[in-house]
DNA sequence: TTCGGAAGTTCCGAACTTCCGAACTATGGG
DNA sequence: CCCATAGTTCGGAAGTTCGGAACTTCCGAA
């Protein structure tokens, strides 16, 4: 399997992190990541409310994420641990992400109604993401 | 022609402002229109850069920043008005687009590199915006 | 070592979206 | 009325996304 790609920290790019997140299912599933700091395997992230999301898609949604910038994936063994780069983008562009979960956040139960149902994480976690 | 469809302040949905935004030429008309609070005729920015947009994509980039309520438009003799609704989006999701446009605003020329040759704007006028 | 199962990736066709030229529709002026 | 101007709609080509089936990789058990 190809090695993971991942953007350095000065190319990220504002287009990319929007298209990533502008899709619900990725941003619920990227909101987990940031709450969780850390998630081990793609399937832990399988259902998005109670739709079920396949395995190719989920993993194409990792994909786009990942070449965001907005996660790292490693593999562990047969499974995938994925780290939020919280800190690398909030240096590059300050504000963006918690702006953009809190307006998820914020939407009420609309998003795909399923990613308001458990609590809101407004503020992300500042675990050291980095690195 | 159809009536010129605007979402209610609580109908925006965030996918919908994050896929708006997502493109950078769409990004560079709002932010154009969020600095002069008000655009007049479409085709005044039909360039990005010095890449000109055909009048029929910009008219579907129109549509999609009115219809992610980004931007309310009104016909006024032959041409168009453009407003941007920044203080109802900002009602509704603090701090999204300030971080937004900050972001390509801050993100150096490679916004289609044509964006970032104007002054960058980060912070957007509070001129009243909302209707 | 070999088998089997679990976790992800790749492939590829169907469905959807985006782009842009050409034709069309409003609006105002002469 | 006719023309010019400003935008919109149509429609086809090109590109993207979705998801099922098949494949690869890794590990534990026999």
């Amino acid at each position: 399997m190809r090695p993971l790609f991942h953007p350095a920290p000065e190319d990220l790019q504002t287009s990319a992190i929007l298209h990533a997140l502008a899709d619900p299912n990725r941003a619920a599933i990227f909101a987990n990541i940031m709450r969780a700091g850390c998630v081990e395997a793609c399937s832990a992230l399988s259902a998005v409310g109670d739709r079920v999301i396949p395995k190719s898609s989920l993993s194409n949604h990792f994909k786009v994420l990942r070449e965001a910038g907005l996660i790292r994936s490693e593999r562990h063994g047969v499974e995938m641990r994925n780290h939020a780069r919280w800190a690398e983008v909030e240096a590059r562009f300050p504000g963006l992400l918690v702006s953009i979960l809190n307006a998820y956040a914020g939407e009420g139960p609309r998003m795909e109604d399923g990613a308001a149902e458990r609590p809101p994480a407004p503020i992300p976690p500042d675990n050291g993401s980095s690195v």
